[in-house]
Order: C-alpha cells, then sequence, then structure tokens
DNA sequence: TTTTATTGATTGACGAGTCAATCAAACGCT
DNA sequence: AGCGTTTGATTGACTCGTCAATCAATAAAA
C-alpha cells in the first residue's frame, strides 16, 4: 500500500473533510478524529501531514478563499466595461458554491476564530483587503467616490451574505440583486 | 453565608462574567469553570442554577441582544423627525457599548453558534426582524421603497459593523459616518 | 538499507455534569 | 419565645467521557 507521493493527496483529502465537517457540525467542534475518518485514514497520519489540529483548520480556510479568489478572477475575466466589473464581483459573491453548507460554516467560523487567532485574522484581512481592492479598480472609472463606495458595497455584500446564509429562507438570487441595485444607486448619485 | 433570594444575583454574576471571559477568550472556548470563578463561586452552584453550560452561554447571548435593545429604543425615543429615527438606529448600532471586545466576541460566535443551535438562530433572527423592522418603520415617510431600503440599511450596518470590529484601525465613527451617508443616498434617489 | 507511509494502542490532560454533605435562614407549631 | 423541620445556598470531591498528541512497530518502495 504505501506508495510514494502520498503526501498531495493526503493534504487535499484532509482539507476537503475539514471543510465537509465544518459543515455538517455547524461550527469548529470538530475531532482530529472525524477529520481523519471521513478522509480515510488514521489520526496519527492527519497529525503527521499537518503537524496540529489548528493548522488543518488554517488549511481548510486558506482552500476556501482560494476557492473564493479563482471564482471572483474568473468573473472579472468576462466582464469588459468598469460596470460589468463591478458586478461580476459582486456575482461572484453570492455564487451558489458560497452557500454550500460548509461553506457557509466555514465562513461564520472564520469570524468568529479571527477574534483568537491571529493566523485567522490575517486570513480575513486578506480577503477584506482583495474584495475592496477590486472593487476600487472597478469603480475608479464611474464613481465619484471610488474609495468610499468601494467601502460602502464590501460592507454591503458581507452584510447581504451573513443575512442570505443564515434565514433559509431567503435566497442567494435577493441578496444579488439588492446588492446590484445598490451598485447602480451609488454611481448614479453625485455628491 | 447562605442568604435567600441569591439566585437572581448569581444569575447575573454569572451573566456578565461569561461575557467577560467570551471576551478575554475570543471565542466559545471558555469551561464553565473559568465563568464560575470569574463570578466567584463553585461549578455546581453555576451548573445548579443554569443547568447547563449551553444555557449559560443563552443567557448571555439573550442578555447583550436585550442591551442592544435597550439602546436602540432609547435613541429612538429622543427622535422626532423620521429621518431622525433612522439616524438613531444607526448610531445605536454603531454605540461604543458594541465595541467592547466581550461584545464583539459574543457577536461573532452568536453568527458561528447560529449554524449549530436552533436557539441561538432563533435569537438572532429575533434581532434581525427588530431592526428591519425599526428601519421600515422609521423609512415609510421618507422612502420610496421603504422595505427595500431596510433590508439594504439592515445589511449595511451589520457588514459595516464586522469590518469595523475586526480590523482595531478602523473606527466605529467612520462605519457610522459611512452608514448615514448611505441612508442619505438612498432616500434621495428615485427609481 | 534508508526513506516514506501508515496505524493501533496509549498517554495525559481537561472538562462537563453529579452527588452527598454542610450550613443557615425562614417557617410552623406550641 | 422556644424548638423542630423544611428549604435554599453552597461546595469539594468524584465520575465519566473525550480528545489531541505521541510512539513504537510494520510494510513497502527506492
Amino acid at each position: 500500500m504505501p506508495k510514494v507521493g502520498m503526501e498531495p493527496i493526503r493534504r487535499s483529502a484532509l482539507v476537503q473533510a475539514t471543510i465537509a465537517e465544518i459543515g455538517a457540525a455547524g461550527n469548529l467542534e470538530v475531532t482530529v478524529g472525524q477529520i481523519a475518518k471521513r478522509a480515510g485514514m488514521s489520526t496519527a497520519l492527519a497529525h503527521h501531514y499537518f503537524g496540529g489540529k489548528d493548522q488543518i483548520f488554517l488549511a481548510a480556510m486558506r482552500h476556501i478563499l482560494r476557492e473564493f479568489g479563482a471564482e471572483v478572477l474568473q468573473g472579472l475575466g468576462q466582464a469588459t466595461t468598469p460596470f460589468a466589473r463591478a458586478s461580476a464581483i459582486i456575482q461572484s459573491s453570492f455564487a451558489t458554491s458560497c452557500f454550500a453548507p460548509a461553506t457557509i460554516s466555514a465562513w461564520m467560523t472564520l469570524y468568529a476564530q479571527s477574534q483568537s487567532s491571529v493566523e485567522t485574522k490575517r486570513l480575513l484581512k486578506l480577503y477584506q483587503r482583495r474584495l475592496h481592492s477590486n472593487l476600487t479598480h472597478a469603480l475608479r472609472p464611474i464613481s465619484k467616490h471610488p474609495e468610499r463606495d468601494a467601502h460602502t458595497l464590501a460592507a454591503l455584500i458581507d452584510g447581504l451574505y451573513l443575512r442570505a446564509a443564515l434565514s433559509s429562507a431567503c435566497d442567494p438570487k435577493d441578496a444579488c440583486d439588492a446588492a446590484l441595485q445598490t451598485l447602480q444607486t451609488l454611481i448614479e448619485s453625485d455628491q
């Protein structure tokens, strides 16, 4: 059985399993044993590859951030006008992949953990900076206050996501529309 | 020592201690022992009055929600015009009391826990409904789309709070101003 | 034979919840 | 007022479970 080159496969399986377990549990009260079992290996092996529980979680968080980053990048690639770029960012933020139960739970725990883990906080700030920077860049040609509007829109996206993710009734489409509508309103208004 | 009528005092002390411990830890990884110690009693007594860890946490959450509700109510009391009412709601949401480290941590864990605890989710929805309803009522005379704008503003408040709370640099005042600015923009725009 | 993969078993710590026992105030009865 | 009883307050010590992390051992590829 022991084939060489297992490391990347195992690591990836553990990250996947971690996200799935967080989704199933709804929070971070997930044991290394559960994760390892879902990933089809022993707890000892999980420790062997990641060193500790914290690092497994961090890897999972990083994975989600990276996936989201890719989603945005892909959306931006197809946009030609500034307005389309801003729209694309918003739409990526409300993509169905962002609303998988596991993703929602991971995102919420990311917020909660950022208070106690500096590394988690760093990740969160990275996301926020990137979102803000993307929005500012898109808005610069079409807004009188690119920085300010970007800040408002970024916060609005987070807030709408929060509401859509928590109330099972409210669907992502409505949240997305609300954000797009506000984008329109912001760039149309002067002052 | 055993004087009668200790129950309310003990319960209140435990709630206070819970919030303080959550603030110190930054998350829910707080033991009943720590809480009881800070509240100046034994773990057995904490269990005696609350029945279990979950209920202690729920009581703490409810306390924070109640305090926030009082803050809003007080702000609304002094407002006479519809616009002033909307402003008051926004300003209450960014009051200094909302940015005490313990409050921030409690709020974040509230979001995270709502995924796994139905009672916590219920609490969160209560808060969201109340905020939405207050905003709708204030906006009805001055907005063309009271419901829609209330939804947008509510999400914006949550999002701005998130950003202000997480980045130690960004101060509450800026977040509040951004929300007020957007309120202005929303009610000025037609369509 | 060296390196990588892999695990069962174990350790050590911690934490939630329980229990029996203690203490004192209030209550009821005479 | 005096006395027994109930009731609420309180805790130290204990149980039981869980879980992260470690280790020694095995197996196969290089």
